[in-house]
DNA sequence: ACGAGCGCCTGTCGGC
DNA sequence: TGCCGACAGGCGCTCG
């Protein structure tokens, strides 16, 4: 899926933040279609439709990987899991193979949220800790700093790549920028989160910082048959480079399975302290 | 408290 | 050309 970064540049480009792109904000849902059942997780198809009709747009936000419509009643949560997209078109145009909801607007403009794998899920509540309730804290929240994320990290005892995808643990990386932010702070993905020093600890929180303010900037990054018009997957640095020299020390760049996911890291400059590398 | 495996889905790509 | 497995930006579940 989209990570954070590319949530936050589709949240930006609905208020129309981005050249061209019209906002939503103001305007009003007077219909709304579920073309696959199971986007929908609650309320029921029926509810779903009664109680959405009729609402304004309020605004749009984000918290970790979950975009927020805000309602006049209720949010609107989407999340976009691997292949899902949003976008704002007129409603004279035909509806597209992979289309699993749309909202119609007061304006003759609908919210497309195309999603060709079908993962994606959207909730329509009215409070969204009952959705959020579990995730842990804004990668930005001023509140994260060093020292609290290296107790964080000690108190577990977890391989850091799987924790730092461990949305409870913190909000928003996902598998593209958990092996970038490896890679800028030096760390093994295998190596053990018990065993991290301060150092390890800070120089991590400031990695995951850099490479999603990073990623948000270029507009997130745009791969595979998705195209979303970032090009952050120009200046990966480990990420698909498998056999590709390191840019810092010319080693060829590893991939290892960890958790299921493909994982790339740099055997030389990554180093575990946990007997791994 | 962990990690591993699997299910959910469709599409693309490389090898034969 | 066609088929087939590997792989894909996520996450919830079960099982040791």
């Amino acid at each position: 899926m989209p990570e954070l970064p590319e949530v936050e540049t589709i949240r930006r480009t609905l208020l129309g933040e981005k050249a061209g792109a019209p906002s939503i904000r103001g305007l009003t849902i007077n219909g709304a279609i579920i073309f696959w059942e199971r986007t929908l997780d609650i309320p029921s198809l029926e509810e779903f439709g009664l109680r959405i009709v009729g609402q304004q747009v309020k605004d749009i936000g984000r918290r970790g990987k979950y975009m927020l419509v805000r309602l006049t009643d209720d949010t609107l949560i989407i999340h976009l899991r691997m292949s899902g997209d949003l976008w704002v078109e007129g409603q004279d145009l035909s509806l597209g193979q992979h289309y699993r909801m749309v909202l119609n607007f007061d304006n003759g403009s609908r919210l497309v949220f195309n999603d060709a794998r079908k993962f994606g899920r959207v909730w329509l509540v009215s409070d969204p800790e009952q959705v959020l309730g579990k995730l842990g804290p804004e990668p930005f929240d001023p509140a994260l700093n060093e020292q609290n994320f290296y107790e964080s990290l000690r108190s577990r005892r977890r391989q850091l790549k799987p924790l730092l995808m461990d949305q409870t643990f913190i909000a928003g990386v996902g598998n593209i920028y958990a092996d970038e932010a490896l890679y800028r702070a030096r760390l093994h993905p295998l190596q053990l989160s018990s065993r991290v020093t301060q150092g390890d600890a800070a120089r991590l929180l400031e990695s995951i910082r850099a490479v999603l303010q990073e990623g948000i900037e270029r507009h997130g990054a745009s791969i595979d048959w998705i195209y979303r018009g970032g090009d952050f997957q120009n200046y990966f640095g480990v990420y698909r480079r498998t056999g590709e020299p390191c840019w810092n020390c010319g080693t060829p760049i590893a991939r290892i399975t960890v958790g299921q996911r493909g994982t790339h890291f740099c055997p030389t400059c990554q180093k575990g302290n946990d007997g791994t590398a």
